[in-house]
Formats: structure tokens, C-alpha cells, sequence
DNA sequence: TTGAAAGCGCTAACAA
DNA sequence: TTGTTAGCGCTTTCAA
């Protein structure tokens, strides 16, 4: 038999059915379908509910029907600031839809990640995968378990949310063009990241089109540390002859360490070489010089992940297809500039 | 009745149970307690667990026995790079014990913290709130309801983990004594947050030791833009005639944002001002002139703040009383030197 | 509109 | 060591 609850016992739909004067099921369907049950005995239930300080206990709820009211959100790595703006928009959304967020932290690593979701894929309603680390294939398994919606990826069976690297990219080579850059070398992020593809291959496209001839070097960790190695592979190939005007960075982590560590080796940004990133986090206007960045509608796009994973809860057909695509801007601060020649 | 599950029907204890021809509660006895049942039989059940597929429900298992082996990680503002190690640590610790951790954010408010708060507690084993901006009295309620553990903060009825914030103090004040300063400024953060009391309290109790003379101002939002209003708070004493030569400020944050506004108000740091922080955060290297700031083992805090917490779920006897302190050095960076005069 | 009753999947006394 | 049984708190069909 169940053991004691804690010193105090939880209040229990009997407690208020006795108090109400009815019987439990007639309290649980005035609270699930108040149209179901006469004015006045749900007017009474609600009262003997409040006075007796009535919380359902989600997990009975859930036991019986499935619905925890729980959805989780897993996101490659904490320590990165892209997410938090993510984090806040899901989690307004979610909240207001009586629904808790559950974070789980993959570390950049998709054992952790996928391990996490294993822990959480029981106990919610549906999954956000936020940059996810695991391949089409995996995602497309849990799919089938359970409600979701991946960020920054994009698979035809699963409704997707991404940025619009493709404008992005085109912004960016068309003011480096502009300015004078007839190269652009692209510094690649890790190659699980589907955004990392993605970028590069946008990249690729509008640089045919504008007739700049582009480079690629990485993989890359995502982080500051990965852009002083990449700044340090740079120096070396310039010595080599081939230095680069201009550095498209996968993401604003990589530029900022990128600017350190080649001002500490002597070189001028946007002198030498024009550094551009991409998600334009917040350190991005703290670094000297300021970094310039394509930016897209974070927050926004939690909430929305939030929507769509909520309406397929409730029943809604999943959109696959083509992933939903938010647009994106040049954030043009001081990190880029006319080509030296 | 239970409504069907989705397509795929959840293998149960049941099905595990006719398979190892054994009846239901044997099955959940062999996961339960291996002792209690015999070798063989718990090794047939084993086997058939396996070949089905089966895994325990964890909502079916807290029904009865309300233990979720989840527990819940509430921070004050995702955002705030301050706690990437301490979720790091708590969730490593946390999955070492096959815990799920949710994480909450609270936004820097204490009606979200509080709603965030609520929404978890009906389905967690225990919590852990770091850097609470709730009150005392608050935090003495939940803490009756569920086994915590507060972070960044001293309650003597509930088991405390808080850095070492005046020998932190200490080591400030000396540094700055030693390079001639006489005075320092301590720029506040939130009023809500425990640390920043403990913080100024620390300093001025240090300060007095070494015959030191101490200022404070604040209170500002313990973020970039707080530094920014404290750096004109402080341009605008200055010209009346009070120029400190040293502050202290409640975060690197806020250190950081003083240091730009300083900076570009056509001041020098070190040489105008030394500039010193709490928490070393990532960004602090990363800002020029490098930040000296106080720096705590945040990983470990939350690790430690998980086994504790797990202990006491565990049955262990809350430690209440004084809170663990976990010690703390000052990483002299290039933000601070002498005085000028 | 309400009540009776069965069941969600698991646990834990108690007997055997 | 194993089986029997009741029950965690809620939902939902079925009757009344």
C-alpha cells in the first residue's frame, strides 16, 4: 500500500467532495467540464475547493490521461547566450498555457543529450529540441513518441523552426561586397550543428551569385575558445599567403574570440580582415570593436515553437514540410569594413 | 476510464509479468528491492523486461510512492552567466543519481520565481534555488513543504550554501590598500538578492579593519545596463568633487558595464578608477582592460548543493543551522592597480 | 445532472 | 520467496 504522505496530507478531491457534498467524480468533472455539471453544485464545489485549499496533483491527473501539463525544451548548451532569449519566449509561452518547461542541457555532446531526453520523454506532453546535437534519424524516432519541434534544423517530418540563413548570408556578402571584399572565408562551427551546413551552404549561393569566391576552415567548437583556434589556423595560413579580408564566423562566439586573438597577434579588425557573426548575443556589443552580426527574432521564436508544440498537443495535425522560417538582419556595428588592399 | 495511450501501447509491469510467468508485484519487487526475490526468477524477469521493451513508468511509480526522481533548479535570471557552472554541476550531479533536473527561471522577479516555484513543487522530490530574490519567509514556507536547499543565501531553518563573501571582501580590500587606495565604492545590486547585502556588510566590516573608508550606491539591476547607470551615477559625484579612485561592484556584470561607460565618458581603467567584480565570469576575460574579480568554485556549489539536497531526500536530517560556506580568490586581472593621487 | 464503479501502472502490507 | 490485495488521486464510461 502507498506509504504516508509527508506531515501534512495533501487535500484530495474526496476532502471536497465530502465538504461539497457530492460525490469525487462529480468534483473532478466540475473542474474538467464545468458545462457537465449544474451552476449551482459547481459554484459549491468551487467553494469548498478554495476553502479547503484544493491543488490537483498533476501526477494523479496525469496517470490516468497522459497530460502532465509538462513540456521540455533541450537545448545544446547552456553556456551559450543564443539560447536565453530562446529559453525566456518558450517559457512565457508555456506559462501561459498553464504548462511548466522543462530545461535539459546537452553540453554540446549528443550522449548527454539524448540521455536527458530519455529522462524527460516519459513524464511530458511534448519536446522542443533547440539546436539539437542528434541526427535526422534519432530525431525523427523520438518524433514518433511524442509531440515536437526542433529549432535550427530543419527535417521534413517534423515541423521545424529555423533562421533565415539564406538572407543572412546574402546580407552579409553583399556589404562585404560592397566594401570592397571579392573573398570571404567562412569559420565553421561544429559539424552536428545543422545551422553549421546550412550557413556555409547560404553562404556558398549568394557568393556564386555576387561572384566572390569563398574558403572554409573548421570545424570549430562553438565557443571563444574555438575562435582562437581558428584564429590561430588563419595566421598560419596567412603566412602562407592566402590572408583573408574577410571572416564570416558561424556564430558571434567564435567572431569575438576570432577579434581577440587576432588583435593580440598584432592585426587590425576591420583593418585587416572584417569579422562577421551570426545570433548577435549580447557580449556581441560589449567587445572592442563591436561586433557585426545577423540577428533573428530569439525570443520570438521560442514562443512560437511553443504554439506550434501546444496546438499539435491539443490534437492539431503536425505541419511538416517545410520548416518555418523567421527572418533575419544585418546588425552592422564595427567588426567589418572596407576590404585593405 | 483511462483513455487508450497513443498508438504504440506502453509495455507494463503486466506484460513483464506473464512473460516471466510471475505475478505483477514480483516484477515490481525484482526492479524494486533485487534482494527480496530469487536469484533466478529475478534474472527470468530480467530477460523478459528486456526482450519487451519494458520501461518503468515513472508517473505510475510516483503515484503511490511520490517519488519522481525529479528535482528542481530555480535561478533568479537565466540570463545571467553567473549560473551556467552551478546548473552544469547540479545537472551532472543530479543525472549521477538518475535525478531529472528541471530547470526554472525566474526572470529577476519574485512573482515569476514564485509562479515558476509552484508550478514545480507538486512534482519534484526537492529543491534548489539559487540566488532567490523570495523572502525569508517565503522560502521557510516552501522549504516545509518539500526538502531544499537555497544557494547564495544564509536561512538558518534551511540547509545554506553561500561563497566565501568576506574572505572575498577581504582579499579586495587588501589588494586595494596594498596599491595605495583609501576609499572604496561598492556599487549595489538587487535589493532582493542576499548576496549583495552579505557583500557590502563584508566590505565594510574589512574595510574598517584595514582603516579603510567605504561609500555605496545602488541599488542597480545586476546586469551591463545597472553598470551603465552606476557609471554615471558615479561620473556625476565625481565632478562634485568625489572621485573614487576604487569600487567594488556586486558582479562582474555590472563591473563590466561601469568599465565600458567609464571608458567612453574619456576615463582610464586601472588608472582613474580600479575596477574590481564578483563571480568571474566568462566575459570577464574577454572585456579590456581584463577584469580582477572574485571568483567561487560555481560548479561545485552545485554539485554539492545536489548531494545535499539528495541526502535529505534520501532521509538524512536537514543541516540547518550555519550555512556551507565554499571559499573564494581574488583573480587579479588588469581592471584594478594603484591609485592615482 | 449525478452517482457507481472500474481502471491508469505501480507499490507495499499481509498472508501463504 | 512468492502471491493476494488494496490503494495512490484522478478520470471516464455506464447507469440511474
Amino acid at each position: 500500500m502507498a506509504q504516508k504522505r509527508d506531515d501534512t496530507r495533501r487535500v484530495t478531491i474526496y476532502d471536497v467532495a465530502r465538504e461539497a457534498g457530492v460525490v469525487a467524480s462529480t468534483v473532478s468533472r466540475a473542474f474538467a467540464r464545468p458545462g457537465r455539471v449544474n451552476a449551482v453544485t459547481a459554484q459549491r464545489i468551487r467553494l469548498a475547493a478554495q476553502h479547503l485549499g484544493y491543488r490537483a496533483n498533476p501526477l494523479a491527473r496525469a496517470l490516468p490521461t497522459g497530460k502532465t501539463s509538462i513540456i521540455a525544451l533541450t537545448i545544446s548548451d547552456v553556456s551559450n547566450p543564443f539560447f536565453t532569449e530562446i529559453i525566456r519566449g518558450a517559457q512565457a509561452a508555456a506559462a501561459e498555457s498553464d504548462f511548466t518547461m522543462m530545461l535539459a542541457d546537452g553540453q554540446e555532446s549528443e550522449l548527454l543529450e539524448r540521455e536527458a531526453l530519455e529522462r524527460s520523454i516519459p513524464i511530458v506532453e511534448g519536446l522542443i529540441l533547440a539546436s539539437s546535437r542528434m541526427s535526422d534519424a534519432a530525431l525523427k524516432m523520438t518524433a514518433k513518441q511524442k509531440p515536437m519541434v526542433v529549432l535550427n534544423r530543419s527535417i521534413p517530418e517534423v515541423p521545424s523552426l529555423v533562421t533565415d540563413n539564406l538572407s543572412g548570408a546574402r546580407q552579409v556578402a553583399g556589404y562585404l561586397h560592397r566594401h570592397g571584399h571579392r573573398s570571404i572565408t567562412y569559420v565553421a562551427g561544429p559539424e552536428a550543428s545543422w545551422a553549421d551546413g546550412a550557413r556555409w551552404s547560404a553562404l556558398r549561393t549568394v557568393a556564386a551569385e555576387m561572384h566572390l569566391t569563398t574558403k572554409r576552415i573548421g570545424p570549430f567548437p562553438p565557443n571563444i575558445k574555438g575562435g582562437q583556434l581558428a584564429a590561430e589556423k588563419l595566421t598560419v595560413e596567412k603566412h602562407r599567403g592566402h590572408p583573408p579580408t574577410a571572416v564570416l564566423a558561424y556564430n558571434d562566439q567564435i567572431a569575438i574570440g576570432l577579434i581577440r586573438t587576432l588583435i593580440a597577434a598584432g592585426l587590425d579588425v576591420p583593418g585587416d580582415v572584417s569579422v562577421i557573426g551570426f545570433d548577435d548575443i549580447f557580449a556581441s556589443r560589449l567587445i572592442t570593436p563591436a561586433l557585426t552580426t545577423v540577428a533573428a527574432p530569439l525570443r520570438q521564436m521560442g514562443e512560437i515553437a511553443v504554439h506550434n508544440l501546444l496546438a499539435v498537443i491539443k490534437g492539431a495535425q503536425p505541419k511538416a514540410g517545410k520548416a518555418f522560417v523567421v527572418p533575419t538582419h544585418l546588425v552592422e556595428r564595427e567588426s567589418a569594413g572596407p576590404a585593405r588592399h
